[in-house]
RNA sequence: GCCGGAAUAGCUCAGUCGGUAGAGCAGCGCAUUCGUAAUGCGAAGGUCGGAGGUUCGACUCCUCUUUCCGGCACCA
C-alpha cells in the first residue's frame, strides 16, 4: 500500500506497487505527455520503475535541468542506434552528456564524412518517430560481458569488464540496440526529436594519446524545437564574438603563414596591447613590486640546470652560435633568480617581487594554435614572489585580490577556479606539500571564492591555483595563476639568511595575472564584442565633418583632443554624413563628433555613441572631461553601481 | 602530434561534367558639398596556398606539403 508524496505535499495512495509513470498519468494527461522520468526518494528513475513503498516523487520533465540531461543522454543513444544500423561494423564506445548537448565515440574503419552525419541523423529522426518503447533489462556482469563480445562489441564488453563481478548491469535500448548504461532514460524514442548533429572530431580511446582514435560525433538536444532553435541562434550570435574576426574587422592583427603561433600586431591592436600593458604596471607598482627585463636567449647550460631542457627540451626552441647552444626562453623564472642571485639577500628583503612582461616562445603543438589564444611568442605578465615559507599564505591573498581587483577593471565577474594538489611525480617532502596546499586552500577559502580541486594536476614542484575565463562560445581558456615551487630556487642556487644567520633556499612563487597578453586580449575582445571600454579603445573619437566647410574646426578639434592625449582621429572626407557615421560605428569607435555648419557657429560638437545614442551637442571642454572620467574609471563606476 | 574539414581579388563568397575565373564590399579615378548605419558613374584588380603528377588541356582528378578551422591529446 504505497502512499506517494508530491512535491507540494499532497498525497496519493495505492493498493498495489505503482510504476512513476502511473503516478503522472494520474495526476494529469500533461503531465504524463511532458514526464521523461521520475525522482524517488531523491534518486532518479525511470517512468517504469514501480515503486512498492512509501515514497517522495517529483515528476521529472524537460523543463528540469536533470530532464534535460536524460534528453540528452537518450539522444546519444539514439545516436548510437542509427549509427549501428547505418554501419554495422562500427563499434560504439562512450557517449556521455557535455554542456549543451552529448556526444558519442565510436570506432569504425573509416572516418565519418559530413554526407554519413546527414544521413545519421536522418535515420535518428525516423528512429524518433517511430517511437520505439525504451527498454531496460538487468545482467550480471559476465553475462554483459558475454552478451557484447557476442554481438563483437569489444570496447563495451572491455569497459564492463573493469566493473566489480558481482555488479548488476543494466543495459537500456530500442529496436534491435542495447546499450550499457546507468539510466533513467525517456519511456520511448518519441520523446527525443529536437536535435542536431553538430560536427566530427577524433578523440582518443580512454583519453590517452597511444590509445587508438575514434570517430568522435557531437550532437545538441532539447526538450523542443523552440529551444533547439534559440540555442542554435545563440550559437550563431557568439560565433560572432569571435576575436579573429575582429582582429581583421577592427584591423587590431594579423597572423600568417610564415610565422604559425605569432602575432602580427597593428597600430590599433598595438594600441589596445600597450593600454592594457600599462594598466597592469601601474597596478604592480601600487602593489610593490620591481619590473626587470631579462635576456630572450641564454645558454642551454642554464637550462639543463633549472631542468626545463630535459622535462620540456621538445617545446623549446633552440639556436645556436660559435659552437654555443642557446635555448630561446619558454618562461622567465631561470632569469629572475640570476637577478636574484646577484647580492646575497636578508629575510628581511623578503617577500621579494619581481616581475617582467617576459616574451617566451614555446613550440606547442601544431593542432593546438588558435588565434590570439594559444600562440607560440606570447608575453606573460610574469612574476615571481621570493619569501619564506611563512609569508606564503600572506602573498597569497595579496595576489588573489590583486587579480580580482584587475578582472574587475575589465569588465570580468565569472571566473573559474581550481586549485591543483601534488601529482604523482614530485618533489619536496610530503609535510611542505601539506603546508603548501593548505595555505593555498585557506585563502581561497579565506576570500569566500568558490573552487575545484584537481588531485595530482599541480606542476611536480609545488601545487597551484588557476583562474580561467571563457570565450565566446563557451570554451574555457587559462589566464591568471598562481604557483608554488619549492624547486627552482635551490636548483639555481638561491638563498637567503634568515634571523639566525643560516641560508635558506626562499620559496618561489610564480604568478600571473593575465597569464598571457596575447590571450587576455582575445578574451578581452570576446567579451565585449569588440565594442572595447573607451579607456581601452584603440581610438576613443573620431571627428567628422558634413562638408568640406567645417574642415578647419574638425581638424582643430582633432589637434586639440590628441594633445590631451586621447586617441583621436578626424575624417574629413568629402562623403556623406551617414556613410561615415556607419564606417566608425562598425570599428566600434565609442564617440563619433559630428561638426557641421550648427556646431561650427555655435563652437560645439555633436556627440553620438557607437550604440547609436545621441548625446545632444557640448562644447568641447565637456566631451574631454567626460572622456578622461571614463579613462579614469577603468570600469571601476560602473561596476560600483 | 592525432582525426576530420577548408584554402579562389584587400575582405566576404560563387564557380555545374576537366576547356586557363565571377559577384558584392573595400581600394583607385571622376562627379557630388550632402545633418546621424551604405551618393552615382567608370576603369582596374587573380601564378585559384605551394610542389609534383595524370591529361591535348587542371581552380576542378591524384600524391606530397604548408597554413587555417573544429575536436582529441598536450599546455613549464
Amino acid at each position: 500500500m504505497p502512499i506517494i508524496t508530491l512535491p507540494d505535499g499532497s498525497q496519493r495512495s495505492y493498493s498495489e506497487p505503482v510504476t512513476v509513470g502511473r503516478v503522472a498519468a494520474d495526476i494529469g494527461a500533461g503531465l504524463a505527455r511532458a514526464a521523461l522520468a521520475g525522482e524517488v526518494d531523491g534518486r532518479l528513475v525511470d517512468l517504469s520503475t514501480p515503486v512498492d513503498h512509501d515514497a517522495r516523487i517529483t515528476i521529472v520533465t524537460g523543463r528540469d535541468p536533470r530532464g534535460l540531461e536524460i534528453i540528452r543522454h537518450s539522444t546519444a543513444h539514439l545516436l548510437a542506434h542509427a549509427v549501428k544500423q547505418l554501419f554495422p561494423s562500427a563499434q560504439v564506445t562512450i557517449g556521455p552528456v557535455v554542456e549543451y548537448g552529448f556526444y558519442y565515440d565510436f570506432a569504425f574503419e573509416r572516418g565519418f564524412t559530413p554526407q554519413d552525419l546527414e544521413a545519421i541523423e536522418a535515420r535518428m529522426h525516423e528512429l524518433a518517430a517511430a517511437d520505439l518503447p525504451v527498454e531496460r533489462t538487468v545482467m550480471s556482469r559476465d553475462e554483459a560481458v558475454a552478451y557484447f563480445r557476442g554481438i563483437g562489441e569489444a570496447y563495451k564488453a572491455e569497459i564492463i569488464e573493469s566493473i566489480p563481478a558481482e555488479e548488476q548491469i543494466t543495459l537500456y535500448g530500442q529496436g534491435d540496440f542495447r546499450d550499457l548504461c546507468r539510466g533513467p532514460h525517456v519511456p520511448s524514442t518519441g520523446r527525443l526529436g529536437a536535435f542536431k548533429l553538430m560536427k566530427l572530431a577524433g578523440a582518443y580511446w580512454r583519453g590517452r594519446s597511444d590509445n587508438e582514435m575514434l570517430q568522435r560525433i557531437y550532437g545538441t538536444a532539447w526538450p523542443d524545437n523552440k529551444a533547439l532553435e534559440t540555442y542554435l541562434t545563440r550559437l550563431e550570435e557568439a560565433e560572432k564574438r569571435d576575436h579573429r574576426r575582429f582582429g581583421r574587422q577592427l584591423d587590431l592583427f594579423h597572423i600568417q603563414e610564415e610565422a604559425p603561433g605569432m602575432i602580427f600586431w597593428h597600430d590599433k591592436g598595438w594600441r589596445l596591447y600597450r593600454a592594457v600593458r600599462n594598466y597592469i604596471r601601474e597596478r604592480l607598482a601600487e602593489h610593490d613590486y620591481q619590473e626587470v627585463s631579462t635576456p630572450q636567449i641564454m645558454d642551454c647550460s642554464l637550462w639543463e640546470k633549472s631542468g626545463h631542457l630535459a622535462k620540456f627540451g621538445e617545446g623549446m626552441f633552440l639556436t645556436g652560435s660559435e659552437d654555443r647552444r642557446f635555448a630561446i626562453k619558454p618562461m622567465n623564472c631561470p632569469g629572475h633568480l640570476q637577478i636574484y642571485n646577484q647580492t646575497l639577500h636578508s629575510y628581511r628583503d623578503l617577500p621579494l617581487r619581481m616581475a617582467e612582461f617576459g616574451s617566451c616562445h614555446r613550440n606547442e603543438p601544431s593542432g593546438t594554435l588558435h588565434g590570439l589564444m594559444r600562440v607560440r611568442n606570447f608575453v606573460q605578465d610574469d612574476a615571481h614572489i621570493f619569501c619564506t615559507e611563512a609569508q606564503i599564505q600572506d602573498e597569497a591573498l595579496r595576489f588573489i585580490d590583486l587579480l580580482f581587483s584587475v578582472y574587475r577593471d575589465f569588465g570580468f565577474e565569472e571566473v573559474a577556479i581550481g586549485l591543483s594538489t601534488r601529482p604523482e611525480q614530485r618533489v619536496g617532502e610530503d609535510a611542505l606539500w601539506d603546508r603548501a596546499e593548505r595555505a593555498l586552500e585557506l585563502a581561497l577559502v579565506e576570500k569566500g571564492l568558490e573552487f575545484t580541486l584537481q588531485p595530482g594536476e599541480g606542476a611536480f614542484y609545488g601545487p597551484k591555483i588557476d583562474f580561467s575565463l571563457k570565450d565566446s562560445i563557451g570554451r574555457t581558456w587559462q589566464l591568471g595563476t598562481l604557483q608554488l615551487d619549492f624547486a627552482m630556487p635551490a636548483r639555481l642556487d638561491a638563498e637567503y639568511v634568515a634571523e639566525d644567520g643560516s641560508r635558506h633556499p626562499p620559496v618561489m612563487l610564480h604568478r600571473a595575472i593575465l597569464g598571457s597578453l596575447e590571450r587576455f586580449i582575445g578574451i578581452l575582445i570576446e567579451h565585449h564584442a569588440g565594442s572595447l571600454p573607451v579607456w581601452l579603445a584603440p581610438v576613443q573619437a573620431v571627428v567628422l565633418t558634413i562638408t568640406d566647410r567645417q574642415a578647419e574646426y574638425a581638424g582643430r578639434l582633432g589637434e586639440t583632443l590628441k594633445k590631451q592625449g586621447f586617441r583621436v582621429e578626424t575624417d574629413l572626407r568629402n562623403e556623406k554624413i551617414g556613410y561615415k557615421i556607419r564606417e566608425h560605428t562598425i570599428t566600434r569607435v565609442p564617440y563619433l563628433l559630428v561638426t557641421g555648419d550648427r556646431e561650427l557657429e555655435s563652437k560645439t560638437v555633436a556627440v553620438r555613441t557607437r550604440s547609436g545614442e545621441n548625446l545632444g551637442s557640448m562644447s568641447l571642454n565637456a566631451f574631454a572631461e567626460r572622456l578622461a572620467a571614463e579613462n579614469a574609471s577603468r570600469g571601476r563606476s560602473v561596476l560600483e553601481d
